[in-house]
DNA sequence: GCCGTTTTCGGCCCGACTGTTTTCAGTCG
């Protein structure tokens, strides 16, 4: 995708020029730019063809220029220039934890410092200790350092971060000194990966808060501690900061850890313009120092004629001007959820029973289930022949003869296969209350190849929903290529739904595209893909990216009565 | 490099912690 290289490439150029000791703001113009582009929802390429990416916050004529460049020629002059200007070990250096430019140019040039592995020997040998403005500690904040990247410790999974998150709430809400406590940061945010984790507490005694904190039975290292601000890594190297400050400044404390950055800069540009200022304490009147806001976000908004903001929503990329202009979207909550769309049962490679499945429905306040085991192809797990299929169908009218609560909707997650034809006849595929249409095989084709496959799919009336449509494994497997923009517009056209699978390896369709997909008015809707009882709790993941991607109800499938899914399943058929 | 109810030039978000100092630079978020 061309938005993530142009992004890394900004990013590049930000880190050199950083070591280069240029215009600090300079630097910051270059790594705005690549966080706006990062975030876009659809290819940047439609901004050039649209000739609006001077329009993009950050983006300004010398930018928008050499994103062109690199659309055309597939690099950008200067930016090759500048990777002449530095030694890559300086670059690798940037990534060790504590180590920034002026400490990496340090190492350099004192110490010909040419590869991290030389940069390790030196460190044990205590060479470093010594340099100017360096001590035994420093030294070994560095041989920490390069032990936490030989760790490979990037971003975990949502899911994780929020496992781990809750363990630590719960535990320090046992301490009568906390009074408020919430998650803060990009898992507040509910990004599909998280780098570390922010915990943000409201109290009166820090120290106690800080002391119980620091020695919780997951600790493994100590990295800070402050009176406001410690900083720890479990166990399990999973880093959690952990913030205290007074009631009355929760709000704007918990405005500033949830962020984003680039959310929190429009926030405090806006308040400079009106003589205000934003810190994690509150609102102040720069002229007198005088307090007007903190104690919740809400107040803080209002202060600036905006609507609370949801912290899915606060990545500016258009939050802050559809909420001035008062038209922020109403976010889908987990409470409208009427249904999961994707179960598998023991018939295929799930363990639960028709029975069950309804009983962990009707716990979860759902009104039906769409049952969708995988279809023949699908050796490896268990797919129905035609013949095990009908007998399914057959146990699902059944089932339903005697339960008033729950309904069960004969579905099948049926297999795309490579040539794009359906791994069921449309006989057997009429049969079905839902039918759900996915890639399992034959990755490796090309973009075109790939989008095709599911563009003929589409077209198939009794094909109602793209499962996971990039196959994506988050860690683990590259999303394929595909054309979003010509699925999206077939999903139109068809009247087909497109998933937000809400297994949080693949939270596939991704944020971007379900931005993209609700600016469009395609449907989209939830499934958790679950095959065990615990994974049903999986739906707030799913529901985390709908609300990432602006979805609102009236987008979502799975906030349809049951009749109201079986017209939108016959009117495609009838077209 | 971006951007405009302070501005087409001169600003650009703000604060905490560490390690080294003895008042602060570097790094981070």
């Amino acid at each position: 995708m061309n938005n993530s290289k142009i992004a890394e490439i900004f990013n590049k150029m930000a880190d050199i020029l950083e070591i280069e000791e240029e215009n600090p703001f300079r630097i910051r113009a270059y790594r705005r730019a690549a966080q706006t582009i990062e975030n876009l929802s659809g290819d940047i390429l439609q901004y050039v063809k649209e000739d609006s990416l001077v329009k993009l916050p950050g983006i300004g004529e010398d930018l928008a220029s050499k994103i062109k460049e690199f659309l055309k020629t597939g690099k950008i002059v200067s930016y090759e220039k500048l990777k002449k200007k530095v030694k890559p070990v300086l670059l690798d250096m940037l990534d060790i934890p504590g180590v920034g430019p002026k400490t990496a140019r340090l190492l350099y040039e004192r110490l010909k410092i040419r590869s991290l592995a030389e940069l390790h020997a030196k460190a044990r040998a205590h060479k470093i200790s010594g340099l100017p403005g360096v001590k035994d500690k420093t030294e070994e904040n560095i041989l920490k350092g390069l032990d936490f990247l030989k760790k490979d410790i990037g971003r975990m999974r949502l899911d994780v971060a929020f496992i781990t998150a809750q363990y630590i709430v719960s535990e320090l809400k046992k301490l009568p000194e906390v009074i408020e406590i919430s998650p803060a940061g990009s898992l507040r945010r509910m990004k599909e990966t998280i780098r570390d984790i922010d915990i943000l507490v409201t109290s009166k005694e820090n120290e106690k808060v800080m002391d119980a904190f620091v020695k919780l039975p997951n600790v493994g290292n100590i990295i800070a501690k402050g009176a406001t601000k410690s900083s720890i890594l479990t166990k399990n190297n999973i880093q959690v900061d952990l913030r205290v400050v007074s009631p009355d400044s929760y709000g704007a404390a918990l405005m500033y850890f949830t962020g984003s950055k680039a959310h929190n800069i429009r926030m405090r540009e806006m308040a400079s313009k009106m003589g205000l200022k934003i810190n994690e304490y509150g609102v102040f009147r720069v002229k007198g120092n005088k307090k007007i806001a903190g104690k919740n976000e809400s107040e803080i908004f209002s202060l600036f004629n905006m609507p609370y903001i949801e912290p899915e929503l606060r990545e500016n990329t258009g939050e802050i001007e559809m909420a001035l202009h008062g038209k922020l979207p109403k976010l889908v909550e987990l409470k409208d959820i009427k249904c999961d769309f994707h179960v598998h049962t023991e018939d295929s490679d799930g363990v639960l029973s028709l029975e069950e499945i309804a009983k962990i429905a009707k716990k979860k306040g759902y009104k039906y289930v769409i049952i969708s085991d995988h279809s023949v192809s699908l050796k490896i797990a268990g797919g129905l022949s035609e013949k095990r299929l009908l007998n399914e169908i057959e146990n699902i009218r059944n089932f339903n003869r005697n339960s008033k609560d729950i309904k069960l909707l004969a579905g099948s997650e049926v297999d795309i296969l490579e040539d794009g034809s359906l791994d069921y006849s449309n006989v057997i595929l009429e049969k079905l209350d839902f039918v759900i249409a996915a890639i399992h095989s034959g990755f490796r084709q090309s973009k075109d190849k790939l989008t095709t496959r599911i563009v003929k799919a589409m077209k198939n009336r009794y094909v109602n929903l793209i499962a996971h449509p990039s196959g994506r494994l988050i860690g683990q497997r590259t999303a394929y290529e595909l054309d979003y923009e010509r699925i999206f517009s077939v999903a139109k056209e068809t009247g087909t739904a497109v998933e937000i699978n809400a297994y949080p390896e693949r939270l596939d369709l991704t944020d971007v595209n379900c931005k993209r997909a609700h600016e469009l008015g395609i449907k989209l809707a939830i499934g958790t893909d679950a095959h065990l009882e615990g994974q049903f709790d999986n739906m707030i993941y799913g529901v985390s990216v709908a609300k990432r991607g602006w979805v609102e109800k009236k987008d979502l499938l799975n906030c349809l009565t049951v009749e109201e899914l079986k017209e939108f399943v016959e009117c495609k058929r009838r077209c």
